[in-house]
DNA sequence: GTCTATACGAAGATAGAC
DNA sequence: GTCTATCTTCGTATAGAC
């Protein structure tokens, strides 16, 4: 009876299973993961909290479900512009391969929800989320960690992989909001203060910091 | 009694409040603050569950309280390093800045624990956790935004927030050791592991990250 | 096959007796 | 200051309605 004709968040047509994973890519980039309870989340669904446990099997099984869901696309973009990269003629800059890696994080369509989700699961400390979302980046890890060598081969493999924790962890930051939550001194309440410089800012202080990490002070790209 | 004889983690002359804060500091560092139940704190510091309500309040409580206690170390440092910049004759390189922020942050003596403690504050997704954080950064921030401003004239107020933030992230993603995960294949030659380069990569890193946001692609200071 | 109602054990936090 | 009892809430499991 209660709650029955309560269906605040999720869409009406839907099935239970896709109103879930969509639920929970909210909730859990909302709250943070741990944070948000299995009754709350089915709640806002606008189902029980049994039908986690019967589409799913347990909570992790669901975030598990929800991160492949995510990243695969997310991946699959990552790709995409890695494809267009390679096969031009000229072999790509720094900063486009940053960029490649960046954008598909930030600019995913679906609103902010994706986004902030992927970011907690980042900075998520449980060592088994880490590795639901580790295992999920590595095939595309590889790639990067190549093309980022090829186009910088003064580094070496230590300082390479330094660097692609870096732009992991600056994205994940980024993504999860953190730093826009935070009452920081006298913020003049901007409007777009998310949006339209991030991106590029971003790219830039990444696209510099490795060139800074490169034993040898190589020039700055074009 | 059980218990009563088995002080396994604290010392014995300290009072309970003591071991209490040391405690925490180190299991939330090692656990996570969330995934650390008051029972086993408490059971790790040699005294009953009921204490912590007694000596703070909450659990809530005694996080500040702790977060109080160390990020007043490393403000304190961080502001005598400050000082010792800006009564020298010259005006200080953006990378000392960069180090005079970092270094605290890696370098505390009282081993990981402080650090690794100050790592899951940062990247803690509950929004009242992160403003106990922000509250406690807020007196040193205002004199290194100052600094970076003054350092850098080209950028503007808002890229010197975003090259603050990133900084603080940073740092706190290397502080909650989320980056340990990564293989680093032979460490040479060093007795301590996480020490060697990471401290001098990671400042190398954010100063160039720096300097590549400035508007007029200024040059590399020495 | 899907979904719901309800129960169970574990764990956390708090209040109050001592 | 300390300990015990209790209340809440968590994730999970099960039985049965549609």
């Amino acid at each position: 009876m209660a709650g029955r004709d309560r269906v605040p968040t999720a869409r009406e047509g839907t099935s239970t299973r896709e109103r879930l994973v969509e639920t929970a890519v909210r909730l859990f980039g909302e709250r943070g993961i741990t944070a948000t309870s299995l009754r709350a989340l089915t709640e806002a669904a606008g189902t029980n909290i049994a039908s986690v446990n019967y589409h799913f099997g347990s909570k992790e099984a669901l975030l598990r479900a929800v991160v492949e869901q995510t990243m695969h696309a997310v991946n699959d973009e990552r790709r995409r512009l890695l494809d267009e990269l390679e096969s031009a003629p000229e072999p790509p800059t720094l900063a486009a391969l940053v960029r490649a890696f960046v954008e598909p994080g930030l600019d995913l369509t679906d609103g902010r929800h994706v986004a902030r989700f992927i970011g907690r699961v980042v900075g998520e400390p449980d060592p088994q989320v880490r590795q639901i979302f580790a295992d999920q980046v590595h095939p595309v890890e590889g790639r990067y960690l190549a093309a980022l060598g090829r186009a910088l081969p003064d580094l070496d493999e230590d300082r390479v992989r330094f660097a692609f924790a870096n732009m992991l962890g600056l994205l994940g930051l980024h993504q999860s909001g953190a730093f826009t939550e935070v009452r920081w001194p006298q913020h003049p309440a901007a409007t777009s203060q998310t949006g339209p410089a991030e991106g590029e800012w971003l790219v830039a202080f990444i696209t510099g910091g490795i060139l800074a990490i490169s034993p040898s002070p190589g020039r700055a790209g074009p």
